[in-house]
DNA sequence: CATATTATGTACTGTACAGTACGGTTTACA
DNA sequence: TGTAAACCGTACTGTACAGTACATAATATG
């Protein structure tokens, strides 16, 4: 009579993750409605509940997946090519596009505002996201500070400061939702300013000299 | 913004919007629940209905008064001797500190949940605090500059620039509840950190170089 | 075909909350 | 001392939600 094509489990639950995902980026916990993803689903709650024992564990998963994917995004490193300098521009580019996007926005808000109720969301986002991140920028200071690029410092601080560097202005308008979608010309002078501000702190004489000039 | 007040019976507003912000600020807007606030504060629902009209009232004149306070200790610039340097070091230790503190914390963390449901906060701290405090920050910038201690630079945007370097790596920290309490030392740490970054960001030659040996 | 598994809708339980109604009680004050 | 406003406790309405029960229908497997 309804005519639902039988699929099989692992696609079943990766459909409830993403409904699931969508409500509860949009919602927050507390407002996701489990009868509301049920039925975004086209499922029933039955099922719903055979799939995950509880709201928590069905929002801890979407958890755990959205910060797999997106911080992998957020902290990749494309080394592209042979000038430190290209890569940490692009660095820049695609973390500052990310941090400012709809998605990782909505994510960072679930991940503070729940933090509180689930302490586990917090460690999550630092241990498996953050962390892991700047673990994988400190090679790219190494090999900044190997080709005299960048001051000798210790690069695990160095790699930390970047980021600290890129969540700017626009980010802290964003998180007020106050900004709901941010001129890619501002964002453009984002990263300029995020990779100004970087290299005049961390680059040798020479290119502190010159990043210098983007401040006054 | 929102101002209703009544004559009279001051002390009994001032109690339940005292008991309300505690709850709110630990609990956030949807689990906090106005049969607690009133048993709290000692009355009835009844007498709190008379006071405020709805949750939404009462969460809305707390958040007003929070950010009111808070945002005023938050950018108070004490211009308290002559020297730029001081004020500006005063500046960092004051904003960084209560920046770090739970108070704080819960607030911004409020701010950033409920600012989708319900945009008039996030803008509210927007411009009675973020904004207002830049305006305040901007005298100072132009004092440093005049005494060549600062680059000729946009006294804006050298402003806006400081509070950003002032919210750093335990800032995130805290957001994502890990931290709890903060070290002393760490604070410590965080304010010389955020002073010399911007000091080699925009102060003169002189004071850039120096600055800039913080960092390698 | 037989049987075990899985999905379905519907309706239920229990709970928690915002907001209201109301009759009685305290307080302010004239 | 009288009166009106402010207050109180309690119990209520209506709603929304997480999670469950159950009887039925579709599908897979053998």
């Amino acid at each position: 009579m309804h005519g639902n094509i039988r699929i099989g489990k692992d696609e079943r639950r990766a459909a409830i993750m993403e409904v699931a995902r969508e409500e509860f980026l949009r919602e927050g916990y507390a407002a996701a409605s489990m009868s509301q993803i049920a039925a975004k689903v086209g499922g029933s709650k039955a099922t719903l509940y055979a799939y995950f024992p509880s709201k928590r564990d069905l929002f801890f998963a979407v958890v755990d997946a959205e910060s797999a994917t997106l911080m992998d995004d957020l902290y990749r490193v494309d080394e592209n090519g042979t000038d430190v300098r290209v890569t940490l521009a692009a660095f820049c580019r695609r973390f500052i596009s990310l941090v400012l996007s709809d998605e990782v926005s909505a994510f960072d808000r679930i991940v503070i505002a729940e933090s509180v109720r689930f302490p586990e969301i917090g460690q999550a986002a630092h241990q498996f996201g953050y962390k892991r991140g700047i673990d994988r920028m400190e090679a790219l200071m190494r090999m900044g500070m190997d080709a005299g690029l960048l001051r000798r410092a210790d690069p695990h601080t160095a790699a930390e400061y970047l980021l600290n560097l890129c969540s700017g202005h626009l980010h802290k308008l964003r998180q007020w939702n106050i900004l709901s979608d941010v001129p890619p010309a501002q964002i453009e002078a984002q990263i300029a300013l995020a990779s100004a501000a970087f290299l005049a702190l961390y680059g040798n004489d020479e290119m502190a000299a010159e990043a210098r000039t983007f401040f006054g």
